[in-house]
DNA sequence: TGACAAAGTTAGGCGTAACTAACTATATTA
DNA sequence: TAATATAGTTAGTTACGCCTAACTTTGTCA
């Protein structure tokens, strides 16, 4: 077939593979420093993940130069970055977290829930968005019954 | 106050926990071999597990006998089982996933999802399946979505 | 009661993923 | 162009979580 064998990635690879993503953006360019300032991890670490991004043809990597995705690469990261924005306007819009958990939790839900809870996951999103634009607002309602329920109980830490 | 700082628990400790509570039932014991068995890991690994736990006052542990929960150590599991069950049934029930992949996304999901997103999250699943005996049956609705968009696409592995 | 099996532990190793500290390469600019 | 700042790498350490192999403890039963 056309693609080769996708090796599967870490939870920590596949982060650094869509931070590279959102960061080359257009110019498909970045540098080790920006990654490590958008993971927030060490300059060190980037570089031990970036061999191992080279060592399964995901990045163009060599050293002191710029990083680039490979074609293979893009892809792969494309595919992450697509699951993770569903998931996070999910905790968003309909669960109503704030961005930042939102984002957090987006990126490794994927990783412990797997590709087949993720699958249905995105189904009952879409199910869910569609609802709230051509029958009932289950968003607005899920809110109201939210409401309801506030000061019944504790939520604890 | 009354409970003491919780240390947090890595996922793996929780898996361990939450399999000791579910093995011990009423008598409160477990053992070494079974916790091993269950969660699919070896004799080895549960030792060093167990000495992790104790650290952290959650069972009694002294090597060679029966291992037990503290109180604060079935307070913590009861927890943790309890969003567990409720996410598992999600999966299972909402979402139409089999037992067994549910089973081990649950175990996950909290560690990955964090504990903002799972207490929105469980209110949702609530709301879903209050909605689904009181209202529209909201997953029956979900399954017949489903079903339209099948062959629609390929679902890619 | 002593041999054997089962249960449990210890020791040592592997892979991942992070860190710091120190080194090297590159770029800037006076 | 030489000094310096920035970027990037290397080496070494730590922590976790798992493994196997070998050892110890415990329980059983002939």
């Amino acid at each position: 077939m056309a693609g080769m064998k996708k090796t599967k990635l870490s939870a920590s690879l596949e982060d650094y593979l869509e931070a590279i993503y959102n960061l080359a953006g257009d110019s498909n360019i970045t540098r080790s420093r920006d990654i490590a300032g958008q993971l927030g991890v060490s300059r060190a670490s980037v570089t031990g993940a970036l061999r191992a991004l080279k060592d399964k043809n995901l990045v163009h990597y060599k050293p002191y130069n710029y990083i680039s995705l490979t074609e293979s690469g893009r892809i792969a990261a494309a595919e992450i970055a697509n699951k993770h924005d569903i998931l996070k306007s999910f905790f968003i819009d309909v669960l109503g977290e704030k961005s930042a958990i939102a984002q957090s939790a987006a990126c490794k839900a994927e990783h412990a829930l797997g590709p087949e809870i993720i699958a249905r996951l995105l189904s009952f999103i879409e199910f869910v968005n569609h609802n709230s634009e051509n029958g009932r607002n289950l968003v607005e309602e899920f809110r109201k019954f939210c409401g309801t329920k506030r000061n019944k109980r504790k939520v604890e830490k």
